[in-house]
RNA sequence: GCGCCCUUAGCUCAGUUGGAUAGAGCAGCCGCCUUCUAAGCGGCAGGUCGUUGGUUCGAAUCCAACAGGGCGCGCCA
């Protein structure tokens, strides 16, 4: 239950009882929790936005609103302040009650119908197929992974993608490269990569099984005979590579699409005949590129997509002088066929510097889906690695790590996810070898996951001081809760009874790094409270001779643990129940 | 030259889609362990939200212009 999102509906009720003009738009009316706690539980801006219309004065509104919300067995106070707020107080069984749905839910707890099981694709990762992962890809990753499951924890039917560019001239380069490596593994002295080649050890065992397959028949054959499919074994191999880095960091796709794939069945030039049928291909010639100087610039006339009907600033070229595709072709392609697969709604994580492609690919959406798909792109800004406070510099020769995969190795699935979205998309973010390592207050994963472990500690002491007693999520959400009545506890019940409008939120704005820093508010909230019973031994979560105020503190630790888990969940990053 | 992103405390960053007196952490200063993990907590101090206009009951948030930083700019993906 989105608590503001319930009084929101229900503030809509209370208006409706009043005697306002008809047809009055309440679209603009909001239920949020207040800036300042003291001003309340819920605040709405009614008054203010409908005066206007309703022909009334803000304060007058107030008043009438505010005596029927007064009527609201949840409300027991309401009260009027500043420029026409209306500030809604609960009552503590109300607070009681959301405690109880969260123990009912557990890691479900937020799960939101918002999405009515829309279908939604996100597509992520999409790394060239032509070497391990690295750092910057890693982001990408997690940023596109956790908000697949944001969006699902949000009640859409979600579609995870990844494209595997794979019809380029790079992939040619890799065969070569390949084909260099498979010579080396018949014993030939290949000297130096040559420029142009990609030179990583990581094709060596690839050449080495194609000696195991072909023994010497490709030697010294023509690139004609061995390019088509060496390319293929080439493209299998490092995606292959991929599916493990991507899998050592718990990433996973639904759909994996090849753009050779598309190429090959026809799709690109059926996709592009439906567009030109749309009437938005043509022949022309482009302006040079002002202010950029290209030396080789001639005009030539090329088929272009008119992207400039759909908000682009040119119009953009979809063959080569070659007569093949170009990669924005495929790419239409490729997002006609989600849209026809039944996405109307597309998600794209790309890498910042692709910027400069989105309003093209958006265009293109709009005119192949007629208008009736969007995609969003979400920018991913770079990852600076650090260590100790200072940039990290990668260098092969120096052994020091450059791919995804010793990362991972060395810090742990759980802390590159859950550091990679602490910042949002597109901000730069310092990712700290030694600090996302430390037990300290600043590291956010470690200070979130010793809140959740801190709450198993007190359940793992409460089944020994309450012997006997029950201490299952179902009992717990049964018992005296209505002991929990300190303002400090009231609090953080308030802090988790805010999740599911987190969820909402987060998802609609696809904003994955929002829970971060929920979750970093979960763990301050519980934190405080447990050393303000350092300094009240009242506030301590089991009290002696108490066990009915025990076990009520028992259901809020919890619900606690309980929170941060379905936080961590989205993240896809395992709780920890202690940190030894 | 054009387009997109960014600019908030000394530093790193949030800011609930336009709300009330702009918030955290770090660094600095002052406190809190005979106690369920002090691996933590509380307090003090710190601001022209890049600048200037505009929109309105109300702007860090929306619009315009300008300044600074980044990315990109015909057949690379």
């Amino acid at each position: 239950m989105n608590l503001f999102k319930y009084f929101r509906e229900e503030i809509i009720v209370a208006l409706s009882r009043l005697n306002l003009p008809d047809g009055l738009d309440t679209g603009k009316v909001t239920a949020e929790p207040p800036r300042e706690e003291a001003h309340g539980d819920v605040a709405t801006n009614a008054a203010m936005v409908l005066s206007k219309p309703a022909g009334m004065k803000p304060r007058d509104l107030a008043e009438a609103l505010a005596a029927q919300l007064r009527t609201h067995p949840a409300v027991t106070a309401v009260e009027i302040a500043g420029p026409g707020f209306i500030n809604l107080r609960l009552v503590e069984s109300f607070w009681a009650e959301r405690l109880g749905d969260i123990l009912r839910a557990g890691t479900t707890y937020g799960d939101s119908d918002m999405g009515g099981q829309r279908p939604i694709n996100v597509e992520y990762v999409s790394a060239n197929p032509t070497g391990p992962m690295h750092i910057g890809h890693a982001r990408g990753a997690v940023i596109g992974d956790a908000l697949a499951s944001l969006l699902a924890k949000a009640g859409f039917a979600v579609s995870r993608e990844y494209y595997i560019n794979d019809a380029g001239a790079q992939v040619d380069v890799l065969a070569r490269s390949i084909h260099l490596r498979y010579r080396e593994a018949l014993g030939e002295e290949i000297g130096d990569i040559p420029e142009g080649l990609y030179p990583g050890d990581y094709l060596k065992p690839a050449g080495a099984q194609l000696v195991t397959l072909h023994g010497d028949k490709y030697q010294t054959a023509p690139e004609s005979e061995w390019l088509a499919s060496f390319r293929l074994f080439a493209v299998d191999a490092m995606m292959d590579m991929i599916r493990d880095d991507l899998a050592a960091l718990g990433v996973k796709h639904d759909v994996f699409t090849s753009e050779r794939g598309l190429v090959e069945s026809g799709r690109v030039d059926a996709a592009l005949e439906f567009l030109a049928g749309l009437g938005q291909v043509y022949e022309g010639v482009l302006e040079p590129p002002k202010g950029k100087v290209l030396d080789d610039w001639e005009p030539r006339p090329q088929t272009l997509f008119r992207a400039t009907a759909f908000g682009d600033d040119v119009d953009r070229p979809l063959k080569k002088s070659d007569g093949s595709w170009t990669y924005f072709a495929s790419d239409i392609a490729y997002h006609l066929d989600k849209f026809r697969r039944g996405f109307p709604e597309m998600i794209d994580i790309w890498g910042a510097d692709h910027g400069g492609y989105v309003k093209r690919m958006q265009a293109a959406v709009k005119a192949v889906s007629e208008g009736g798909g969007a995609l969003d792109v979400k920018l991913c800004q770079m990852v600076n690695l650090m260590k100790g406070g200072q940039p990290f510099k990668m260098s092969k020769r120096a052994g020091t790590f450059v791919t995804l995969r010793d990362l991972v190795d060395q810090v742990g699935k759980d802390v590159v996810r859950f550091i990679m979205l602490t910042r949002k998309n597109d901000a730069h973010l310092d990712f700290d070898l030694d600090k996302v390592l430390e037990q300290s207050r600043d590291n956010p994963v470690f200070y979130v996951q010793y809140a959740h472990a801190r709450c198993h500690s007190v359940l793992r002491h409460g089944v020994t001081a309450l012997a006997g007693a029950d201490l299952s999520a179902a009992a717990l959400a049964a018992g005296p809760l209505a002991r929990l009545t300190d303002p400090a506890e009231l609090s953080v019940i308030k802090v988790l009874a805010s999740w599911p409008r987190l969820v909402e939120s987060a998802a609609e704005a696809h904003e994955p790094h929002r829970v971060a820093f929920y979750l970093n508010d979960v763990a301050a909230a519980f934190h405080g409270l447990w050393n303000k019973g350092k300094d009240d031994t009242q506030l301590r979560f089991l009290i002696e001779g108490d066990a009915e105020l025990s076990l009520a503190r028992m259901a809020l630790v919890r619900a606690v643990a309980d929170v941060i888990a379905s936080g961590l969940a989205v993240f896809g990053v395992e709780p920890m129940e202690e940190m030894r």
